[in-house]
DNA sequence: TAGATTGTTAATCGATTAACAATC
DNA sequence: TAGATTGTTAATCGATTAACAATC
């Protein structure tokens, strides 16, 4: 009974609802969406799949398979059009029109982040900051105000960011959380290194450079640790 | 043959002289961590692996997998040392004593991380600052001279870095990567968002929030796509 | 048409998770 | 001893890569 419905919905043809793309593919779509620019800028109006891998070093195949979650892209025997594969990378990843974004934790990494021009490149705009400190509250750095965190929610009913990024400490990091989520924050970019608890219809990237550092610290004595046996 | 050849070695105990770490085993060693030194400051002298599974997320089966690559660090029937499993996780990752860490790039970006307290808690120290801006060395931000970029070489002989971490632009990040090779660097934490060819004795870690704002971006309408439908 | 390169299927590889004998 | 929990083997799952028919 249960494998005849199976089997009804493979019939059907229905092409797996929640076709879930892969992380990895998207990180590399970003990989992708950089070169291509570069490239665009330098004239080139067509690349294979092949000679993305001599510059990137992502297998052709997976760069072939990765697009192929989205639809077609490529003419066979051709290759792809630059202008034409960039322009529907930064669609799918909807970085193709301005999103308004949120900081909160306006201290040394967060003024550093608002200053950050790559992300204004990529068309973040980091609309307003928050801060609970009474010291940075009225700030104005880097043409961004910084505000009370408690007017959170009651401002962003107008700006109406979905994406927030918290660089506040790790010990505030968890109630800061829960305000954003009040105030209609969907997508949380997390600079404290502790694990954010968040409901299912929210999404959290960690960044997280302690954590790269120990990876680093573990691999820079793994050949050693080879050699001396 | 080939079989006693292995039979043999298992019955010396070697522990399989290149059995290569998975990388996102070294990363939750450091979330481990992170929640054991929480755990032992708060007394808790012993933890199961269920018990870390409730509170990190991560899955008691690959707690104890990502440990067997190490070694041996429980009782049957009893559980972890919490101490003694901090310790030995720290030592692993090479964290338990002072790194020098040399830093590029005296930045808005640079200059945080120089201020960041946590790099020091996990005892990763930034003993210079090197930048090749005339306004920027001879200052002394964080307890830290900046000093030129052309003494890297000359200056590191003296500290002996073997990290650095690399806060330059993108256009900069290429050439500099080769001097720091130069001047004996084995590990770059790379913020610039660019590819960096090193040979194969040198490893990277990438720190891109670029991407992970798109990964996000996407993510925060695919929920929408599928209703969509 | 012949050569090149795509999109996709199948094979491989590696990582995650479940299951369980060993053992405190 | 009985109950709990480890370390490890086997099963599952998912991602990467190779191979190739389709097609420009």
């Amino acid at each position: 009974m249960a494998n005849l419905e199976t089997y009804r919905a493979d019939a059907r043809n229905v092409p797996a609802p929640s076709n879930k793309v892969p992380i990895p593919t998207l990180e590399r779509l970003t990989t992708y969406l950089r070169y291509l620019i570069d490239l665009g800028a330098s004239g080139v109006e067509t690349i294979s799949s092949a000679e993305i891998e001599r510059q990137t070093g992502i297998n052709a195949a997976q760069f072939r398979k990765d697009l192929s979650h989205f639809g077609e892209f490529g003419k066979p025997g051709v290759g792809y059009n630059v202008t034409e594969l960039e322009g529907r990378i930064a669609r799918i990843l909807q970085i193709h029109k301005v999103q308004p974004i949120i900081l909160v934790g306006a201290g040394n990494l967060g003024s550093a982040l608002m200053g950050y021009p790559g992300l204004k490149e990529h068309k973040f705009h980091i609309v307003t900051a928050f801060d609970s400190d009474p010291n940075k509250i009225g700030k104005h750095l880097w043409n961004i105000d910084v505000q009370d965190l408690r007017r959170l929610g009651d401002l962003n009913q107008v700006l109406g960011a979905r994406i927030a990024i918290l660089a506040v400490p790790a010990n505030a990091a968890q109630s800061v959380t829960e305000k954003l989520i009040e105030a209609g924050i969907r997508a949380i970019l997390n600079f404290a290194p502790i694990l954010l608890r968040v409901p299912p219809h929210v999404v959290v990237r960690n960044v997280s450079f302690l954590q790269e550092l120990a990876v680093l610290s573990y691999q820079l004595t793994e050949g050693e640790r080879k050699t001396e046996k």
